[in-house]
RNA sequence: UGUCCGAUGGUGUAACUGGCAACACGUCUGAUUUUGGUUCAGAAGAGUCCAGGUUCGAGCCCUGGUCGGACAACCA
């Protein structure tokens, strides 16, 4: 049988990466070991940027049998928080990955960081610059002109050591001494020109204490925590392409065997639409203009759990985007698709109305209630069915009501008849308005012969709408999150203009409306669609037994909208 | 007057050792539908940044440009 017929549908093509990977395997080399790594620093929640990234690494390392650590690049206590720890181990595996037994700290290779400069410095690859940082970086030259050597750059290697050792005892204050590789100040790559290793900072750190007094800097960290791991192939953004030299040199200094890992770069995920920048995202959340990292409009792995989207949604968006070394900017209407393809297979059909107009049903009995039978889900048989109860009045959405309706509008108008779902065809009779002019209620006649299943159930009216029981209906917020949290596309903002200006200040609409009353003891993990209006779940920070919040989700896929639009 | 990287429909990603530029999202049309959802059928939309070259044949190879991005924290 020929392979290629094993499987339906298209071979899929393999991205750069994998590419790379599949030589590397193909030409043995570190023994055709895979093992990958994710690398956060904490000092932020990750967002839908790390996701690709998360998804990139444990992916690889699944296809290829190997194996994916998760690494914590903890060298600089002064940014770093326990928080960001927790809520990033949190979100990894939300997202589906485990990591196993192999959760790394780069501060659990200090020592052997500390052991691996001192023998730098004995081969005359490191020296103790005495300078200030200022002057250090009036040296460094810029890319166009080459750097200027610092006069300690050739004391001897004793006198390094020494100096090293007495940085480490703390001897020194903050900044007043680094360690720097000595490579080339002529160099035309920045990165070369004699980078710093170590600085001083009598800060305690999160996990050391106050073990450390020196810290080493990432250029001198990662490479080196990469090769400790075994990690054989180490993805980062494109960002730190130039580093790279940088990354096999310190390797090339200290190791002496075969074995090497290997950092490939690809590009990061940029969403249109959305801010993507730690530091923008944490201003949002000092300034308290979002109410947390986990607000539902933020782009972060919390907020988009917390507004209803799904593990695997997220994890079908990374699949889809591909990876690649171009920038690229993503529409955020392939995230909106992934989630809703996902939420439709899964989400129960539910009455949900988001802004409620009372409609009397004039020719129904008062006091009488009946239950009708409703599908869960269309798309899912084995959801089953439930029962929910009608009566005389009832609420419907607003806007499923139009006084003067267009062409093509094919709800409920006066004099018009419009199906309620599961229930009877209803025809507008009266419109009531208050002294404003405001609409209030609606007066309505129903045809008892069309409840479905009855006698005149197939007689077809142009729309179908929802509705539930004015008396039975539970009270529900509802919060109404805009697809656009920015106005405008990110690089479209005027240069130096305060990225805040740039926010969409329709993002957050709070809503009263009701919801069927089986929704009582709703679950925040399961998903909702109210039909029509789109995907719901329960807040599971704010809800309180008897007073429900959901987050929606996103909206439908509506051609009506659409229509209007233009 | 630097180094590194990149350039394929509106967006993203493909095209194995050169062989009719494919897939997804989006857009538009039509059918079905007790959700203007879903599903189904279909359409439009690029000739691959430019100029040369090699070749029977170039998105892929070569040369020279153009445009875009990254790099001058004791951040990662």
């Amino acid at each position: 049988m020929n392979i290629k017929e094993e499987h339906t549908g298209p071979v899929k093509s393999l991205n750069f990466i994998e590419s790379i990977i599949e030589e590397d395997i193909r030409n043995n080399k570190n023994d055709s070991r895979v093992h990958t790594r994710f690398p956060p620093e904490p000092n932020g929640y990750l967002h839908i940027g790390h996701a690709k990234s998360i998804c990139l690494n444990f992916g690889l390392g699944k296809k290829y049998n190997g194996l994916t650590n998760l690494r914590f690049d903890d060298t600089n206590p002064t940014k770093e928080e326990e928080e960001y720890v927790n809520s990033i181990m949190e979100d990894v595996r939300w997202l589906g990955f485990d990591w196993e037994d192999r959760l790394f700290y780069a501060s659990d290779y200090f020592d052997q960081l500390y052991e691996w400069a001192e023998k730098l410095i004995l081969d005359g690859n490191a020296y103790v610059d005495d300078q200030t940082a200022e002057e250090i970086s009036q040296q460094r030259g810029t890319p166009t002109r080459p750097g200027k050597e610092s006069p300690f750059r050739d004391r001897d290697p004793q006198a390094n050591l020494e100096l090293f050792r007495r940085m480490k005892n703390g001897d020194f204050p903050d900044g007043s001494r680094v360690l720097r590789a000595k490579i080339d100040m002529a160099s035309p790559n920045m990165h070369m020109r004699d980078p710093v290793m170590y600085r001083i900072m009598h800060t305690p750190h999160d996990r050391t204490g106050d073990k450390w007094c020196i810290y080493p800097m990432y250029d001198y960290a990662h490479g080196q925590s990469d090769y400790i791991e075994g990690i054989t192939h180490s993805i980062c953004t494109l960002e730190f392409e130039i580093h790279r030299p940088l990354y096999d040199w310190f390797l090339d200094k200290i190791i002496d065997t075969e074995y090497r890992p290997r950092q490939i770069e690809f590009a990061r995920l940029n969403l249109s639409y959305t801010v993507m920048s730690k530091r923008k995202l944490l201003e949002l959340v000092k300034e308290k203009l979002v109410s947390g990292w986990d607000d539902p409009r933020m782009p972060t792995v919390s907020g988009l759990r917390r507004r209803g989207f799904t593990p695997e949604s997220i994890r079908n968006f990374a699949d889809r985007i591909g990876v690649a070394k171009r920038d690229n900017v993503i529409d955020v209407a392939l995230l909106e698709h992934s989630v809703r393809e996902d939420l439709n297979k899964k989400a129960m059909r539910v009455m949900g109305v988001i802004d409620p107009l009372k409609v009397v049903i004039t020719n129904y009995p008062e006091g009488e209630e009946e239950a009708l039978e409703a599908i869960n889900n269309p798309e899912d048989e084995s959801a089953g069915k439930r029962m929910i109860p009608f009566s005389r009045e009832i609420y419907i959405e607003r806007d499923d009501f139009m006084e003067d309706p267009p062409r093509k509008f094919f709800r409920l108008a006066p004099e018009r008849e419009v199906r309620l779902r599961y229930a009877y065809i209803i025809k507008c009779e009266e419109v009531i308005k208050d002294a404003d002019g405001n609409i209030t209620e609606l007066r309505c006649t129903y045809d008892k012969d069309t409840r479905s299943g009855g006698p005149a159930a197939g007689r077809k009216v142009k729309g179908t709408i929802h509705w539930v029981s004015a008396e039975h209906a539970l009270p529900a917020e509802i919060r109404i999150y805009d697809r656009l949290f920015l106005k405008e596309n990110p690089d479209e903002v005027e240069e130096g203009k305060d990225f805040k200006s740039n926010l969409n200040p329709d993002s957050l609409e709070v809503r009263k409306g009701y919801v069927e009353p089986g929704l009582a003891d709703a679950d925040p993990a399961s998903r909702y669609q109210f039909e029509r209006r789109g995907y719901f779940c329960v807040d599971s920070r704010d809800s309180k037994p008897g007073a429900l919040v959901f987050n929606r989700t996103v909206p439908l896929r509506d051609s009506w909208s659409r229509m209007q639009g233009k």
